[in-house]
DNA sequence: CTGCTCACGTT
RNA sequence: GAGAACGUGAGCAG
């Protein structure tokens, strides 16, 4: 606990919250308000927090809605507690971190989806030709606190710091309305310690895969099995679910969990393929195509009066769609509009600070040229965009003309 | 190099 | 009105 507290951590902490800037909880106190409010009681709360005497507040309940429809329900912590929490995240991290799998990917330091897809694809690669999908029922919300607990008492044995986990697990939530509900079981979605506690919970699900020679990838609640046989695959599905009911009080959904052949299977927005090709997710690829198409008309239909003061959010995101989208023009269907609005794209372009240079040096010498210079020779710069590169990222590129290597197997 | 900001993606 | 973790890239300032 006195290193939760400590000066340097504390600080570290409230870096990482304030950068957030995220919303208040339940007391609705800004970022800034609290910074106020600390600035004089802190010590009085690290000294409560010492003597283990001090108790967190209620969560703020919001639903957003999720990619695919759904809504996700959040706890919202006080950003005080979000401080408190953030820093027994960072303390707790250190000690849980080279306690878990070298399989589990989410939430970790220094870990990626790729590095998740490329282990995935490995295994695919290895002659494993059927996967089996575990997806969990509401995860965050089912998490057993006796059993998170006694995993966390394995490696921490300061009661203090036991006690007030046990509390942030057991902090009511509060409604829209303003109703109170207890909870018996499940981690708030939205505190810091959340992402730790789910991979602390399921890092025995990873000991035991591994104690069966499984070869599998997990990120976060997302868990891939890739197996060498359809009936294997059946039998492990089954086996799977009852283990995680016994020991760790988690369902399955049946429906959206499954076996079938790893040819085809889908991870984190990727689809795998047997050849050990990697592209992107038939979902993905529309929400992305979606997502540039509304982008761009957003962009294009904002007045450039309003441009001066909305500039780098203006230019950093459209630019980038704006390559994106002329990129893929065949994929999304946007030659039209490219068409339409190159002018203004070329403007902008040339207000761009770097864009001005750079068009200038490298691409163009005059504008009508340039249309023409970006197509050729954008093409491999193109695939190294942030947008491209985070979505894109695999030998399948040169299925549409740029070569993108994937780091290939090791 | 190290501090902030701004985008994008996954859970 | 919308939380958190992680990853990637860019911009700015000493």
């Amino acid at each position: 606990m006195e290193r939760v507290v400590s000066r340097e951590n504390m600080v570290a902490a409230w870096q990482q919250v304030k950068a957030n800037a995220g919303a208040g909880g339940v007391d609705r106190k800004t970022v800034d308000a609290t910074h106020r409010h600390l600035v004089s009681h802190w010590p009085g709360i690290a000294e409560k927090l010492v003597a283990g005497t001090y108790r967190p507040g209620a969560v703020r309940a919001v639903t957003i809605p999720k990619p695919n429809g759904g809504e996700r329900l959040l706890g919202i912590p006080n950003v005080q507690d979000r401080l408190i929490q953030q820093g027994l995240s960072q303390v707790l991290g250190e000690v849980f971190e080279p306690k878990m799998s070298e399989h589990s990917y989410g939430f970790r330091r220094g870990r990626s989806a790729h590095d998740a897809v490329a282990a995935a694809r490995d295994h695919v690669l290895s002659g494993k030709r059927y996967v089996v999908d575990l997806d969990l029922k509401q995860f965050f919300d089912q998490v057993d606190h006796d059993i998170l607990m006694e995993q966390v008492k394995r490696e921490v044995t300061d009661k203090r710091v036991l006690r007030l986990i046990g509390q942030y697990l057991r902090a009511p939530m509060v409604q829209a309305d303003g109703r109170r509900e207890k909870r018996q079981r499940g981690t708030p979605q939205g505190g810091p310690l959340s992402p730790l506690l789910a991979n602390i919970y399921l890092t025995s699900l990873d000991r035991e895969l591994e104690a069966r020679g499984i070869a599998f990838v997990r990120y976060a609640d997302d868990i891939q099995l890739y197996i060498g046989s359809l009936r294997a695959a059946e039998r492990l599905l089954a086996s799977l679910s009852q283990w995680l009911q016994r020991h760790l009080k988690l369902e399955v959904n049946a429906d959206k969990s499954g076996r079938g052949p790893s040819d085809g299977a889908t991870l984190l927005g990727f689809r795998l393929h047997a050849n050990g090709e990697i592209d992107l997710a038939p979902r993905s690829l529309e929400r992305l195509k979606d997502e540039v198409r509304a982008q761009w008309d957003a962009r294009c239909s904002l007045p450039l009066t309003e441009r001066p003061q909305r500039w780098r959010e203006y230019l950093t995101g459209w630019w980038g769609y704006f390559r994106f989208a002329t990129c893929w023009r065949q994929v999304c269907g946007l030659s039209g509009w490219i068409r339409r609005h190159q002018r203004k794209y070329f403007w902008l372009r040339w207000h761009h600070p770097r864009g001005r240079l750079r068009a200038l040096q490298r691409l163009g010498i005059q504008g009508r040229a340039l249309g023409q210079a970006w197509s050729r020779r954008g093409a491999w710069r193109m695939a190294r965009h942030p947008v491209l590169h985070t979505a894109l990222p695999n030998a399948r590129l040169s299925r549409w003309g740029f070569g993108l290597p994937w780091h290939s197997a090791a």
